[in-house]
DNA sequence: GATTTAGTTAATATTATGCTTAACAAACCA
DNA sequence: TGGTTTGTTAAGCATAATATTAACTAAATC
């Protein structure tokens, strides 16, 4: 998922998509990159299980799913708090310290 | 910085900082990889802004920066609140619709 | 039935990434 | 001072990622 969002074009995708869904053709109107390369990304995005797509008659529909990317949001979260936690739990360690600073004497 | 994110190594580097600063060594010391290779994954992580480093004497000190990791966290937030607030909306439209199926008079 | 639309597949070129070894530099220690 | 620790720089290489063009398939439309 993380090598999925790498990519600009992938996340500028991945944009589109979060104001709805959005057909192939659509999804590759922004840009200036030939269909192939928008369908190989798009791959990317749906193996990544970032986004879904159906096929119905001609139109394949992409689906963002927002679940997946909850997922990459833990794990930053997790990350960044376990981080701060550790400060906190410093500046609690240096709280409970007799404060030399305070009391020089 | 998603670029940062894409790699495991680089990932697992992240992960140990989030339990506290590290020198490079330490750093590398999970890892069967060469010194070398470490300290161009570092480089990459430092450049994302995703990571400090500082040297003193001959042991350079690398610490993760929360804020950066939060800038992540937001844009991914974005996009998901996005299509989580376009399904609310919809659903609030389909309520407010005469319900066709309740009442098929 | 012929044509257009929508997407797919395949082959390939280019560039970027990740890793290695070898050689080097500076700080610390005995 | 000489040797060890800690990290850095440079060069080379294998693999993976991103894009292209050309050829093709299937569905919809005229």
């Amino acid at each position: 998922m993380f090598q999925a969002l790498a990519d600009q074009t992938r996340r500028q995708m991945l944009d589109r998509l979060s104001r709805g869904p959005a057909s192939v053709s659509e999804l590759a109107e922004p840009f200036r990159m030939s269909l192939p390369a928008i369908v190989q990304h798009l791959k990317v995005l749906e193996e990544s299980g970032l986004v879904r797509t159906e096929k119905v008659g001609r139109v394949r529909t992409c689906t963002m799913d927002p679940v997946s990317l909850g997922m990459v949001e833990t794990w930053i979260n997790d990350r960044r708090i376990g981080w701060e936690g550790r400060l906190d739990r410093l500046g609690a360690f240096l709280d409970a310290l007799p404060a030399a600073d305070d009391q020089p004497r």
